[in-house]
DNA sequence: GCCAACGTTGGC
DNA sequence: GCCAACGTTGGC
């Protein structure tokens, strides 16, 4: 994928944080901290940009479903709950001297009338190839090409 | 540097 | 809860 990708998907577990929370957040803005994966962290880090467009997708659900869209507002920072021993995702190789993850900041776009169940995402040929719907994908964060994300946009009735 | 063992993700 | 598909770790 180009460094010039404007497109993204994140996944998140509704029980943890879900589209929902997102909205009631002040500013309906978060950190997307916990990330652990070098891949997603490099995507992160290297070429979020402020502006970018994002899929909102919850995972490990009774309807796995993109559910939603959210924008970049800002760009890759050091992950403070790497280094916080009470943190769940705690890891003691990062340190604020030398931080090894990293987060960007997400504002809420839209939540979707109805959310798009992968069942139904798997039937679209615009996606054919989209990373989320190939078999044994597992990255939580991931680039989206343009047409994919605008045929999602067209299947939630976005104007 | 190989690779087996292990831990995690996430759909079903 | 099952298990396939990954990513990481660590012995050698």
């Amino acid at each position: 994928m180009p460094a010039t990708s404007k497109y993204w998907l994140l996944k998140t577990e509704p029980e943890s944080f879900s589209i929902q929370d997102l909205a009631r957040a002040p500013k309906k803005t978060t950190c997307w901290d916990g990330v652990r994966n070098y891949q997603a962290r490099n995507f992160m880090r290297d070429e979020m940009q402020v502006g970018d467009r994002v899929l909102f997708y919850h995972s490990s659900t009774e309807s796995p479903a993109i559910v939603g869209t959210a924008t970049i507002v800002r760009e890759g920072y050091p992950d403070p709950t790497a280094w916080d021993k009470s943190d769940h995702h705690y890891d003691p190789a990062s340190s604020p001297e030398n931080p090894r993850w990293c987060m960007v900041d997400i504002r809420l776009e839209r939540i979707f009338d109805e959310a798009l169940p992968l069942s139904q995402l798997r039937g679209v040929a615009a996606l054919k190839e989209m990373e989320l719907l190939r078999k044994g994908s597992r990255l939580s964060v991931q680039p989206v090409r343009k047409v994919e994300f605008e045929a999602v946009l067209k299947l939630a009735g976005v104007k």
